[in-house]
DNA sequence: CTGAAAGCGCTTACAG
DNA sequence: CTGAAAGCGCTTACAG
């Protein structure tokens, strides 16, 4: 099937008439080499079809240039927009990095993280799942593996992460809610060990007490990260005996999720319950009421987290600083006008 | 920063007290080897933190195991859940794929096949950007390396397929609306170089003219495959001299856009105007109006794809039968109650 | 620039 | 089961 049987360094050199040596040197873009004999030799590595074997010189370099990206989620639309933004910068370092999904499984997640290490990979961006327990990227710490934590914060863990600011995100939305007139507010979806939701219901919170509004009024329903849990923390929500007028979601999935939940029930976002998400996915902004959101700036966070790694790999170091990125209110129209009076509904 | 520099076999070996030899084989696994020095080679596998480099024992084997998939845009939902899906039948036969993502930029998807090939990929499933040449993947088949092509057929190219029974689940919509009393329709969304689009419009088209819709009738929009490709294209549909009462979408993604608009119009899929979709994404069912459309269980899609290459790989072959998965009408709420008589809007 | 040589970490016969 | 040996395709000093 093969047309030929793997041509090797040794046949480009023969090919070209000049050294294996000059060929490897050819191959690294060396400077050593006259430009008329890189030619040549470059000309024989194009008519014979030759493919470099990464494998064979990370083997004798002790050294990769493959990067992993470790997700816990692929098939969350901001998941999937941070790897694409992620690859975009490093493909501005002429590297193609992997990307593996863990549907957020710790078991998957170790397969998948010795399947890294064993392919050699130099360097590791990881959104991890759930209940990662710390030992699990041991191994490759103790490799000496650069590694960079992204949204998700690893609890008694020393590496880097890169998020956005959730606290302050959180305290946006509530002074956003609260200016519309909203006395009763709720913090809808995600799981309490997450540190994502911890942080963005603590600004959420903080913000609420401070401006006045009292703790019973603040309700706050644990649920899953996506449609579904939004739909099923709204209707629990809006089930309670003085229910919330307005909420900030978890994410916008849930977000979208809470607003399908209402028309179900005859309501409309905007028009009869507020509500804000979180992240700013693309679909935001097309949605039918356009989603309220706090943005966080997917692209550059993809791009600080690649540009961490990167910079950790050549400083030979396993240690960087934690990356807050800034988060801005996108005012759409999912909240509606301001309230006359924060009334019974 | 490294515990150590590398421990390697010959440093398991030392410590079991045997030989380089039958590290290997118990390594690979052998039956060669008596379960207890197997069981003393293992233990000192643990207590070194021993990590296997692949990259060595695949150059000397002249073969590895790493198979990768490479997706024109991981930002598509369904394409996000179709390699989840591939993902999970790889996990179950112990291999880690890779995914990269090419942003349907054919200069992008070179760069990633070259790196695919580079890593000594033993297999590939792709899913090509729209205007891939017939030389991109010449090289890689050159190769001998097993590939399968993924929903989009490559002109001109005799490499298995695997898609959905596009030219059926056009014909199920377009029965599907007839019966519902339509008399005007539209295929909206896609480009017309797109393989799946000229199946699912033909499909379409076909079923229409045998059930006595006039050809001026059927209304082709092209546009992004995307919401924003829906928005515009229900747009321009609806701004016809006699515009259409009810539309099959190129895929879901396009449906939602096509509603979105609809809303900002002021009117209701459903009410005013029905609309199925193609694939069948998670997010259908969950939506108001639930969409209709044409499921094509992506699931099994990707498992047969992973089967294909992994047996492609078995058996040494770069051949192998095109498969088309079967699919099915999940009707719902989108396309609403059938029509008195489909009359002047 | 070239050529000979060693070595990266593994696997694979092969003789014992 | 073991041990010695060769070799996968490359890179890296080193002497010329």
């Amino acid at each position: 099937m093969n047309t030929r049987d793997k041509t090797t360094i040794l046949d480009i050199a023969r090919e070209a008439g000049v050294s294996k040596s000059t060929v490897s040197l050819v191959l690294q873009g060396s400077d050593l080499i006259r430009p008329d004999t890189a030619a040549k030799v470059r000309k024989a590595i194009a008519d014979t079809g030759y493919v470099y074997n990464r494998g064979a010189a990370n083997l004798r370099k002790a050294q990769s240039n493959v990067i992993g990206m470790v997700i816990h989620d692929l098939t969350n639309p901001f998941y999937a927009e941070l790897a694409v933004g992620m690859e975009r910068a490093f493909q501005a370092a002429g590297i193609v990095p992997f990307i593996a999904n863990t549907a957020e499984n710790p078991i998957r997640q170790d397969q998948v993280l010795k399947s890294m290490l064993e392919q050699g990979a130099a360097g590791l961006i990881i959104a991890p799942t759930r209940n990662t327990q710390p030992e699990a990227l041991r191994r490759i710490e103790q490799a000496g593996i650069p590694i960079v934590t992204i949204m998700r914060r690893l609890p008694e863990s020393r590496l880097p992460v890169v998020a956005p600011d959730n606290v302050r995100g959180g305290a946006l939305a509530a002074e956003h809610l609260i200016k519309k007139g909203h006395r009763r507010l709720a913090f809808l979806g995600g799981h309490a060990d997450l540190s994502v939701r911890r942080e963005r219901l603590q600004g959420f919170r903080d913000t609420c007490l401070k401006l006045g509004i009292s703790e019973q009024d603040i309700l706050a329903i644990e649920g899953e990260t996506n449609r579904i849990g939004g739909m099923s923390c709204l209707n629990e929500a809006l089930d309670r005996d003085e229910p919330p007028t307005a909420a900030l979601c978890f994410n916008d999935a849930v977000a979208f999720g809470v607003m399908i939940a209402l028309r179900k029930r005859g309501l409309e976002a905007a028009r009869d319950f507020a509500v804000v998400g979180f992240d700013d996915v693309v679909e935001a902004e097309h949605y039918v009421p356009a989603l309220t959101t706090v943005s966080v700036d997917t692209a550059n966070l993809g791009e600080r987290a690649a540009h961490t790694v990167l910079r950790m790999m050549q400083t030979r170091t396993t240690r960087a600083e934690d990356q807050i990125g800034s988060v801005t209110l996108m005012v759409r129209d999912s909240c509606g006008p301001i309230r006359t009076m924060g009334g019974v509904q």
